[in-house]
DNA sequence: CCTATAGCCTGACGGC
DNA sequence: TGCCGTCAGGCTATAG
């Protein structure tokens, strides 16, 4: 489930819940989702601090920490450690399934819970990830784990521009879907809105990318914006995106189905073994 | 360097 | 009802 829409949305969830309360305890349900550290030292570094800022990257939840104490010892001689960049950051990403739960009764805990903090003021926020593909870090540096990971600007990002994204996209071959939901030329395009922006730009999935026309560049630039926007904006709060205009294709996701648009029957196709669907008529193949 | 393909996981669903 | 194959809103390691 979990692309750019819907991390935007857990992070307002979380923006909501789960800010400024004081970590009294953490449970690794499940230490798979954990990536480069232990459950133990997890809950070392979260135990007695809070979740302070939180902040999205294509398809990745940062949860800024800050010290609610300090730790012994260290409380004489202020050498910078207080500093923001000197605050370990927690970096969610979900997978294929998940999401984030907060609430009070531990019967209320997601049937998937695989790590769940405990805050003082008795409420519970739980990393929700069905097929575990979802994975959990601590990292002391953002910016170098983006470097690292060699992830793309987000695709929302203001200071995108139209020429920068061109440019990254330039000197490709691949085929437009693969291409947009590359993460490393454009961070935040899944399996759904990749079919999206397509159908909404009239492009053909299987397009080389080093065919497109100017004019197709354009709308691949402005329907990439408008319908993650778009996304964004009918699906916060519930994640239910039924509310999507009714041009959208995410209505009609099925074989057979009739395009929203032209009536023409939409068809079922596969790349890169994940499963996409389009419109012949309105998105016809090259050449 | 690049692009395309298996494999990782669990669980829901449809066909037999 | 039960079993089994398929498939799922992602990514990585590996092959070509």
């Amino acid at each position: 489930m979990p692309e750019l829409p819907d991390v935007e949305r857990f992070k307002t969830y979380l923006d909501a819940t789960a800010l400024h309360q004081r970590i009294d305890d953490v449970h690794v349900e499940n230490a798979r989702i954990l990536d480069g550290v232990s459950a133990s030292r997890l809950r070392d570094v979260l135990k007695g601090h809070s979740l302070e800022k939180s902040w999205r990257h294509g398809k990745y939840l940062f949860v800024r920490l800050d010290g609610v104490e300090k730790d012994e010892g260290n409380t004489g001689s202020d050498t910078g450690s207080n500093k923001d960049h000197d605050r370990p950051v927690l970096a969610f990403h979900f997978g294929m399934t998940g999401s984030l739960s907060y609430f009070k009764d531990l019967s209320d805990a997601p049937e998937h819970d695989r790590l769940r903090l405990d805050f003082d003021n008795g409420y519970h926020l739980s990393f929700d990830n069905q097929r575990m593909l979802g994975r959990v870090r601590l990292i002391a540096d953002p910016e170098k784990f983006i470097a690292d990971q060699k992830l793309g600007p987000d695709a929302l990002a203001p200071d995108l521009d139209r020429k920068t994204f061109e440019s990254r996209l330039a000197g490709r071959r691949g085929r437009l879907k693969s291409v947009l939901m590359n993460q490393k030329l454009v961070s935040g395009i899944g399996n759904i809105t990749a079919d999206e922006i397509l159908f909404q730009a009239r492009l053909h999935p299987e397009t080389p990318i080093d065919s497109l026309s100017e004019e197709s560049r354009k709308a691949l630039w402005r329907e990439m914006r408008n319908v993650l926007k778009t996304y964004v904006e009918r699906g916060a709060g519930s994640g239910d995106y039924s509310d999507l205009p009714r041009s959208y294709l995410l209505h009609a996701r099925e074989e057979g189905a009739s395009c929203p648009r032209c009536n023409g029957k939409i068809r079922k196709f596969t790349t890169a073994g994940r499963s996409g669907y389009f419109c012949p008529a309105c998105q016809p193949a090259p050449e």
